[in-house]
DNA sequence: TATTATTTTTAGACTTATCTAAATCGCTAA
DNA sequence: TTAGCGATTTAGATAAGTCTAAAAATAATA
C-alpha cells in the first residue's frame, strides 16, 4: 500500500490538474509555477513520486501521471471538495475563502472521517465552485459545460462552475450577482472585444468582458 | 506574536495537563512518558519552548508553564474539544474514537475556522468526555465534581465527566450503560475493596470496581 | 561522604521539505 | 553542426522533529 505525505499529496493533486486529468505530460517548470516552489525542489519531489510509482518520470523529459497516481489524486481532490462544501454550507464561509482551509483539512488522516462527513452533507456531487466531487472509487460525474463566451446569442443555460477559483474573481462574481446555479440567457455579444451581456434569472442583466465570460462555465 | 508549530502545540498541551493547569512543575521524563517520545527529544523541545517563553525551563530541574504558555495551551485545548463535539454530535463518531482525529483537526491554522465551528455547534461548554471548553479568552467554566467512589452511600448526583478518556475505558462504560449526563444514586459501597453499586436513571443498577468508579466524575 | 543509580542533556545521525548556486542537458537558431 | 540559452538536475545548506549512544548532572544509598 502506497502512502503519500501531505506534501506529496499536494504535488500529485497539482500534477493531476496540470495534466488535465492525465491527458497531457507535465514539465518540472509547470509544477514549479503551480506549486510556487523552486524547480530544484520539484526535481527532488518528482524523483520521490516516481519511486512511489504515482508518476512516470524521465529526467529532463517531464512526467506522466500513472493510473495509480490518478486514483490517489482523485481521492485527495474528493476530500478537498467535500471539505469546501462543509465550510460553505455549514460554517457559512463564502466560496472565495475556503480553498486554503479545505486544503489543510483534507490532509487529516482518518479512514472514516471523510465517509462520515460525506454522509453528513448528503453525498454532495459538486463543490461550491461547481467542480464535481469524485466518489470513493474515483468516479466523477461529468457534466457537459461550455465557457459562457462560447454560448450562442439568445441561448439559455445555467451557470454550473467557474474555471478560475481565485478569491478576486469569485468576489467579482458576487459583486455583479453571478452565482453557481443561476439561470442565464445571452442577450448580447460584441464580436469586437468578445464581451457578452447576459440576463440572470430573467431579472438582472450583467455585462462582462470576454475574460470574465471565459471563466464562467455554463450547461446549456 | 508567538507562534507555535503543531509539535510545539502538542507538547505544550501535554505540559499544561501534566502541570495540572500550571499548579505543578513538570519533569523531562514526565513529558517523555506523556508524549511517547524519548527524553532526548523532549530536552530539545523544552529548550525551544523555553526560548519562546511559554515555559520557564531550568536544565536538569524541569519546567513551569508561564502565563503566556497557559493561554496558548488553553486555546489548543479549546480547539481540540470543539472538534470532539463536532465529531460526536454531527458526524456520529462514538466518544472513544474522536481523540486522535480531533488532535489532527485542531492543528489546522485559520483565524475564523474555530469561531465559526463554535457558533455552528451552539457554543458548547463541555466536550463529549465532560471536559470544559475554554472560551476564546481562555476562561473555563469550572464545575465542582467528585470521583464516584468518594460519593456517600445514598447520595444522588449526575455523571459529568470521565478522568480516563482511553477507548478501552469509554467502551466499558458504554457496555455497562454509564454515560455523561446520567442521573445516579449510590446504592451500595463495599469498604473492603472500594467497589460501589449505583442506580442509573432510577432504572438500571451497575456494579463497578473502585478503579472504574475513581475515573467517573460526579456532580452532586 | 563516597559510590552507585537515575535522570537529563549533548552529540551525531536520519528524514522530509525547502532553498541557492552551480553544473548539466537538450533544443534551436545561426 | 555547434554555440548558446533556457530548462532541469545536482550539490550543499537549513530547519523541524525524531532517534540512539554517550556524557554529564543530580539524586539515592550504603
Ligand atoms: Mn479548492
Ligand atoms: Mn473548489
Ligand atoms: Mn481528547
Ligand atoms: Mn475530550
Amino acid at each position: 500500500m502506497i502512502t503519500l505525505t501531505s506534501a506529496e499529496e499536494n504535488y500529485l493533486k497539482a500534477i493531476y490538474h496540470l495534466s488535465d486529468g492525465g491527458k497531457k505530460g507535465v514539465s518540472t517548470n509547470d509544477v514549479s509555477a503551480e506549486m510556487k516552489t523552486k524547480p530544484a525542489s520539484v526535481s527532488d519531489m518528482l524523483r520521490k513520486l516516481g519511486e512511489k510509482e504515482v508518476i512516470e518520470y524521465r529526467k529532463y523529459y517531464g512526467l506522466h501521471i500513472t493510473e495509480e497516481g490518478k486514483k490517489m489524486a482523485l481521492q485527495t481532490i474528493r476530500k478537498h471538495r467535500i471539505w469546501e462544501v462543509f465550510l460553505v454550507q455549514k460554517l457559512k464561509f463564502s466560496w472565495d475563502e475556503v480553498h486554503e482551509v479545505a486544503d489543510a483539512l483534507s490532509h487529516v488522516k482518518s479512514k472514516s472521517l471523510i465517509q462520515r462527513l460525506d454522509e453528513y452533507l448528503g453525498y454532495p456531487k459538486f463543490d461550491p465552485h461547481g467542480d464535481p466531487i469524485p466518489d470513493e472509487f474515483g468516479d466523477v460525474r461529468v457534466r457537459p459545460r461550455l465557457p459562457l463566451n462560447e454560448i450562442e446569442l439568445g441561448s439559455t443555460g445555467q451557470i454550473v462552475a467557474v474555471k478560475d477559483s481565485s478569491p478576486a474573481f469569485l468576489r467579482y462574481l458576487d459583486k455583479v450577482g453571478a452565482y453557481i446555479g443561476a439561470r442565464i440567457k445571452v442577450i448580447d455579444k460584441t464580436e469586437f472585444d468578445g464581451s457578452v451581456e447576459i440576463l440572470v434569472d430573467n431579472k438582472k442583466s450583467i455585462f462582462m468582458s470576454k475574460d470574465v465570460a471565459g471563466n464562467i462555465l455554463v450547461m446549456v
